[in-house]
DNA sequence: ATGTATGCAAAACATTTGCACCTGG
DNA sequence: CCAGGTGCAAATGTTTTGCATACAT
């Protein structure tokens, strides 16, 4: 099913495109790092290397099919590309991420891009704070 | 006079530090990083080793003197922290960036927070696009 | 068959750290 | 004088790459 997909990027459908697609999938709003991608099929026992998964996903990313996201940690995380944007909150402490989308946010951008003579092509919004859970309303920043 | 945003931050007064800051002030809204400030002392012939250039940087960072922003592309840009809070509309070709603040953005993203539980820490806005220069309104991406 | 993909190991970066020496207060 | 700061070089962590082998079409 997610052959279609890969064959739209113009990539051979191999095992660990699809092993990859598969974990993306199934970690769904969660993003995941390559190291993340490897631990996880490494434990499901499948055969695979760290530079495969970088280099797929940075094809997936080309082919639009994952967005990769520069967070704050010094490394990448990605998650699928399901059409709609959406922005970012995150919780500092146990790292929790929801997504969002608001029209009002998104309207001002125009406004304010166009304000400054700029032709909007992406923007990334990420709100960082603890989210309801006990331990990360009190804890250690 | 800048020793005593230095002395505040409970650090001692060194040549590498009061330079550092000199840097980032004569950058102004312009975004460095930390290999940026490293090339324009060594060209004016300061001595000073990069090592010194990512401690100094990290430790006002805390002392909030400066700001660290995670842009794209896999290393950190500071600039001098101004008080104010701003988010961040940077061209995509040739990189400049504009600071701006929005009110009702600003008012939204407390409100989505609320309504998703989280406790706002900080947040981060930048928008991506190309600057009316005409270079970059028609150039490759 | 043949152009791509992959694995491995080494390289390339950005950033951090251990340690001996230097310096500001 | 002495805690703290600095330079250097080596270590770290993430991501990329060269090359020989393996695979999809």
């Amino acid at each position: 099913m997610e052959d279609v997909e890969i064959r739209k990027a113009g990539l051979k459908v191999t095992v660990p495109r699809l092993k990859i697609l598969e974990v993306l999938e199934k970690c769904g709003d969660q993003h995941v790092s390559a190291e993340d991608v490897y631990k996880i099929l490494i434990q499901q026992g499948e055969e695979i290397s760290l530079a495969t998964i970088y280099r797929v996903l940075t094809q997936f990313e080309t082919a639009q099919l994952v967005i990769r996201h520069n967070f704050e940690g010094g490394f990448a995380v990605f998650e699928l590309n399901r059409g709609e944007h959406h922005d970012h909150i995150l919780c500092v402490v146990c790292g929790k991420v929801v997504e969002f989308t608001d029209d009002v946010i998104e309207q001002r951008q125009l406004e304010i891009a166009k304000e400054m003579g700029f032709e909007i092509e992406d923007h990334s919004l990420v709100i960082y704070g603890r989210c309801n859970n006990p331990e990360c309303k009190m804890g250690k920043a």
